[in-house]
RNA sequence: GCCGGUGUGGCGAAAUGGCAGACGCAAGGGACUUAAAAUCCCUUGGCCAGGAUUGGCCGUGUGGGUUCGAGUCCCACCACCGGCACCA
């Protein structure tokens, strides 16, 4: 083992502790009191105040998937999306919003039940065990959770709303003509049904959680049935056990009545493309036409001819079918099938269902099928066309039933061929030399015509409009949508899991029929058994409880459970209020965390993003070409937090004022962006676009509001002051009918007499701003809330399930009003997999799984947070190295250095030796700080590592990209390392870039900087981060390649603001340019200011 | 087959259309040390030339194209990863 390269082990528990007992991490909820001493209520001057929802920060809520606590303990995939989301929710709290940033459990599941039949312990007990495991390993990684906000969804207090859920999905419809969920006393009953009875049948065929029997996945291995999308290729997800098609009585969720919801929502939230994809896939929305057809010789006891039902997209080629395809399990086919063929089919079905799916995907995909005797009568033409039956129909898609087109559908086509049925062409492909046998592109109908319509001629798109209506009006078919989602069937004939809240009772008549367990009577907990098994007759194990069965009213409770999913469908929502008793999550604290709509009238701006947009065409509308810039531009209108600051500092009202900019600063942004210069920018610190898109937040937080009183005209004038790296913006309010806050620049450097764009004086120095600044509150920013949670990391193995599932509970819960959003996550990313050192997947077979506890206690939790961010882009799969845990190891030894003397830390070892462990924590102090550590003005370079720094840091991690955020800081310390002596002032603000990576190391020399300069250290947490000043990264020389034809031949070393004139003269005059323009002609010269020169040459 | 993503040194990876390989690992050399570890310094894409400072050529999966200039944009293809897959 290598020698440890700073005392993490004395510093991580130390700063763990700390944090816990200061419960630094805490997010408040609306209306809550923040303990006076809390350093976040300190920084937003709400300190011991019950602050409402407005007058917080802005909120970021910031979201993991939660981990289901398996035996196995935390593997190293589990940290990288919780390290990413930690660094993120850290930088945000120093920025200044305020963070929600939870953990909890998603406990129920079947590794606890299958342990719990084999050795008869309680699956609680497991349970319970193994999330202490998890919470003590994710506790060592020091993330900043709120920890009082846990959630378990195996604990009654959780479950118990988990129910309540159900039975508002139970208590609920889906109407199709408002699209949304309504109580399920607005159904309307039709005339037809009389009795009591009949009218609870109709509801219960409504409501959005109903019974079905149906053929449903059972696994004999598992004991249970399962979700379609739990099954795999004819296999269990979890296990691979096979499973096989059982009819059963099932609870399902209708979440296809959400299909079309889910599909378009997917455009009003950032999601990768990949997952909307799959999202968009797993929906499957096609359309088409519902077509029917005749069947010849079969009428209906009134006579008319009876009909068979197909679902096709391509109703264009209706002319080109030429035989019906049912699937084998379809209703029809008993009545339809000739005594000639009844053995046959009956044959053939009886081999379809004995052949388990793993068999119908996994055998050649050789088409097979039975002819059933029977013929249809193709509508458009009139031809007698025969009816088969083949299992490559699946009767859950569509109608169960296909018309075949041969001619142009791949499978159809290898059927006909097989069981030599006609092929006719009906599509002419656009290329001629296209065979249309087999072409199922768009095309042109060819064959298509009958007395009444004619598509011979059209192209395929027109030509299914055109046949659509044709069956529309004949009443032989209708446009119809359909989809690939199916309901979401929802129970689990397991024990560890959510008992459903239903109870079955009998009418007079005997009937069974279901009920709701009363809200009050929730939590239903689940039976204690001495077995966990299923009951020998296939029951699920809670039928072995007989006492909690079988109720003294006669009733019995329902003895299936949830799926594993339910719990998790909607534990974001109990975060806002965890341990609230009575009600599922707390509706204020639902909105503010959610950011839900606010009541009308209350002014937001837009979100960033559009904003950043509207701020361009706003700029390059003033500036049109052949117009006359005006000399203020309108950009926004004052936000809430400016105009309440305004009326509490100085009572003035300027809530419907609007910001203007004033014209020289915007003109500079403009020539940046490319649009026909009218001027060259003046001086090169000015205001860039970026600032403008954050003025309306930055002046949200003033330096100084003053009222002046001007000279000559005596008149009052509004000053606002506000300072941000560099530039000094002056806001003047223009009274009377103009109604503005005019915003005017100054620059704090270089500033000339042409550069102040106003006579308005401001003598106040950056030491009174500074001081302003202190005594100031700043306000909240004026942004507006994200919908939904800002930003939710985890696996793509959730990619459809969890977030589809949780998308449609969330949806439903929005429809009846409790929740304020329609999405539950507005920003999603996937990290990517992490795999074993040698490339491969981890697993336990192939011996290369990493556990984290070896590497924490090797290389200490901020080493291994860092390396898992060091490896690569967050969404990339990666493998690991251990030798790259130690790269970043020593890297933290290097930072240690910089702060900490050499001579002590040689001192502290060597105490260790010699001291208790129960004493050791105390050995910190014998460190002091390096000597050439001062407090004294840093160096121009030094202040210019700083900031690119900053500068980078900042950037990196708004863009999630954290490996090279961690290269920068690297650079920075690589650098700092080479100087004689180290500002305090400048490795101050290094320390808080670092803290978001390495929180526990940076924590603890911020104490120490602090201390042994005679400060005692503020909150590290809470103090604001660094803005970085691009004055101090201007350079005045610059290094310019020069290329002839594109190939790099010499370096210049110029002023960084040499004309482009004089640059063209000093490449075509560069030394080593010489011997490539001998005996050429210069044909052109390319000089792109500030970054290079390349000259065109030819013989 | 369809959809999405990714192809850059020995390895993990960087590069708003403008100096390819930042940062890190590994490797080699050196300093310190009785020695080792740790630390610090130097070298490190390939090929060629040279005593050396150094110079030249090639180089981002393949083939085209656009451009003064392409890892980056466009077209076609190949490989790998993930998802879906008889969905009419």
């Amino acid at each position: 083992m290598a020698r440890r390269q700073y005392p993490f082990h004395l510093i991580e528990p130390k700063w763990q502790a700390r944090w816990e007992a200061e419960q630094t991490f805490r997010a408040f909820n609306p209306g809550e009191t923040i303990p006076a001493e809390h350093p976040f209520g300190q920084r937003h001057g709400l300190a011991g105040r019950a602050p409402r929802a407005d007058e917080l920060p802005p909120k970021y809520y910031i979201l993991d998937m939660f981990p289901y606590p398996s035996g196995a303990g935390l593997h190293v995939g589990h940290p990288e999306g919780y390290t990413a989301t930690d660094i993120l929710a850290r930088y945000r709290r120093a920025r200044g919003w305020h963070v929600l940033h939870p953990m909890g459990w998603d406990a129920f599941g079947l590794p606890a039940e299958q342990f719990a039949i084999k050795t008869g312990q309680h699956p609680r007990v497991t349970t319970e065990q193994n999330i202490a495991t998890f919470r003590r390993q994710i506790k060592s990684l020091g993330f900043s959770y709120d920890w009082s906000r846990e959630v378990d969804t195996t604990d009654p207090g959780y479950f118990k709303w988990t129910q309540w859920i159900f039975l508002q999905l139970y208590h609920a419809w889906f109407n199709p003509a408002t699209r949304r969920a309504e109580p399920i006393s607005t159904l309307p009953s039709p005339p037809e049904c009389t009795t009591e009875a009949q009218r609870r049948a109709w509801r219960d065929a409504h409501r959005l959680a109903y019974v079905s029997e149906q053929p449903v996945w059972w696994c004999e291995a598992l004991g249970t049935v399962l979700a379609n999308e739990e099954v795999v290729d004819g296999r269990s997800e979890v296990g691979g056990f096979p499973v096989v098609r059982r009819p059963m009585r099932q609870w399902m969720l209708r979440i296809t009545a959400y299909a079309e919801r889910l599909l378009q929502d997917l455009d009003t939230i950032e999601w990768s493309d990949s997952l909307k994809e799959m999202q968009r896939h797993w929906i499957g929305r096609s359309e088409g036409a519902e077509v029917d057809f005749a069947l010849a010789d079969f009428r209906e006891a009134d006579g008319r001819p009876v009909t068979l039902r197909v679902f096709t997209t391509r109703p264009d080629t209706l002319f080109g079918a030429t035989y019906m395809v049912l699937a084998p399990e379809h209703p029809l086919v008993d009545r339809i099938t000739s005594a000639a063929q009844r053995a046959a089919v009956a044959a053939y079905r009886a081999a379809v269902a004995r052949k388990s799916d793993l068999e119908r995907t996994e055998l050649a995909r050789e088409k097979t099928g039975v002819f059933t005797g029977a013929h249809a009568v193709n509508p458009v033409n009139g031809a007698r066309i025969p009816v088969w039956i083949a299992d490559y129909v699946l009767l859950s898609y569509g109608t169960g039933a296909i018309m075949a087109v041969p001619g142009h559908d791949t499978r159809d086509l290898e059927f006909a061929e097989k069981f030599h049925l006609p092929v006719v062409q009906v599509v002419q492909p656009p290329d001629p030399a296209t065979d249309w046998r087999g072409f199922v592109g768009d095309g042109t109908s060819v064959n298509s015509a009958n007395a009444e319509v004619s598509l011979n001629g059209l192209p395929t798109p027109e030509a299914r409009q055109r046949i659509i209506a044709w069956l529309e009006a004949r009443g032989l078919g209708r446009r119809t949508v359909n989809y690939k989602l199916r309901d979401w069937l929802f129970s689990r004939q397991r024990y560890w899991g959510e008992p459903f809240p239903i109870v079955w009772k009998r009418d007079p008549h005997g009937n069974l029929y279901h009920e709701a367990v009363p809200e009050h009577c929730l939590p239903v907990l689940p039976p204690e058994l001495e077995d966990y098994k299923p009951t020998p007759d296939g029951q699920p194990p809670l039928a072995r409880a007989r006492e909690w069965v079988e109720l003294k009213s006669g009733a019995r409770r329902e003895t299936n459970t949830m799926p594993q999913w339910a719990g998790s469908c909607w534990y974001y929502l109990r975060y806002l209020a965890a341990r609230l008793p009575n009600r599922f999550t707390d509706k204020e604290a639902e909105r503010y965390w959610m950011g839900g709509e606010r009541p009308p009238g209350h002014f937001r701006l837009h979100r960033p993003e559009d904003w950043a947009r509207e701020v361009d065409q706003l700029i390059h509308r003033a500036f049109a070409p052949g117009k006359r810039p005006p000399y203020l531009v309108e950009f926004a209108r004052v936000s809430d937090a400016l105009a309440a600051l305004i009326r509490e500092r100085v009572g003035l009202e300027v809530a419907d004022f609007r910001l203007a900019l004033d014209v020289y600063a915007v003109r500079h942004i403009f020539n940046q962006h490319g649009a026909p210069a009218r001027e060259e920018p003046r001086g090169n610190l000015a205001v860039t676009r970026e600032d403008l898109v954050r003025l309306p937040e930055l002046l949200a937080e003033p330096d100084a509001v003053t009222l002046a009183t001007s000279r000559p005209r005596a008149q009052t004038r509004l000053v606002i002051q506000k300072q941000t790296h560099g530039v000094v913006y002056l806001v003047e309010a223009l009274r009377g009918r103009a109604r503005q806050l005019q915003v005017l620049t100054l620059y704090k450097r270089k500033a000339t007499a042409r550069d102040v764009t106003a006579k308005a004086p401001l003598s106040t120095t950056s030491e009174t701003l500074r001081r302003f600044r202190s005594t100031n509150t700043p306000a909240a920013p004026a942004v507006k809330p994200t919908p939904g949670v800002d930003l939710y990391v985890g696996g793509t193995e959730h990619a459809v399930l969890h977030l589809l599932y949780a998308r449609f509970w969330h949806k439903v819960l929005y429809d009846l009003g409790h929740v304020s959003t329609p999405e539950p996550f507005f920003k999603l990313v996937n990290q990517g997999l992490i795999l074993g050192e040698d490339g491969q997947k981890m697993s336990k077979s192939r011996g290369n799984v990493v556990n984290p506890d070896d590497i924490l206690r090797e290389y200490g939790a901020d080493a291994f947070r860092l390396y898992e961010m060091f490896m690569g882009p967050l969404e990339m799969v990666k493998p690991w190295s251990t030798m790259g845990v130690e790269g970043v190891y020593r890297f933290l030894g290097r930072v240690w250095r910089l702060f900490v003397d050499e001579q002590a830390e040689t001192e502290l070892e060597q105490a260790e030796t010699t001291t208790p462990e129960s004493g050791r924590q105390g050995l910190l102090d014998l460190l002091r700080l390096h000597a050439a550590l001062r407090d004294e003005p840093p160096a121009p370079a030094q202040l210019k590592a700083l900031h690119a720094c900053i500068k980078k840091v900042t950037e990196d991690l708004e863009g999630l990209r954290f490996n090279t955020a961690i290269a920068a800081l690297m650079i920075f310390v690589n650098e700092a390392q080479t100087w004689p002596t180290r500002p305090v002032a400048v490795l101050r603000p290094f320390l808080q870039l670092l803290a978001p990576f390495a929180p526990h190391l940076a924590e603890e020399l911020w104490e120490r900087l602090h201390r042994a300069f005679g400060q005692s250290p503020p909150s590290l947490t809470y103090t604001p981060w660094p803005e970085f000043d691009p004055a101090l990264l201007v350079e005045d020389q610059i290094e310019i390649p020069v290329q002839v034809n594109g190939k790099l031949r010499d370096k210049l070393r110029v002023p960084a603001d040499l004309a482009p004139a004089e640059l063209e003269r000093a490449a075509l005059a560069a030394p080593r340019v010489q011997p490539f323009l001998a005996g050429q002609t210069v044909k052109k010269v390319i000089v792109v200011p500030r970054k290079l020169v390349n000259i065109v040459v030819a013989p």
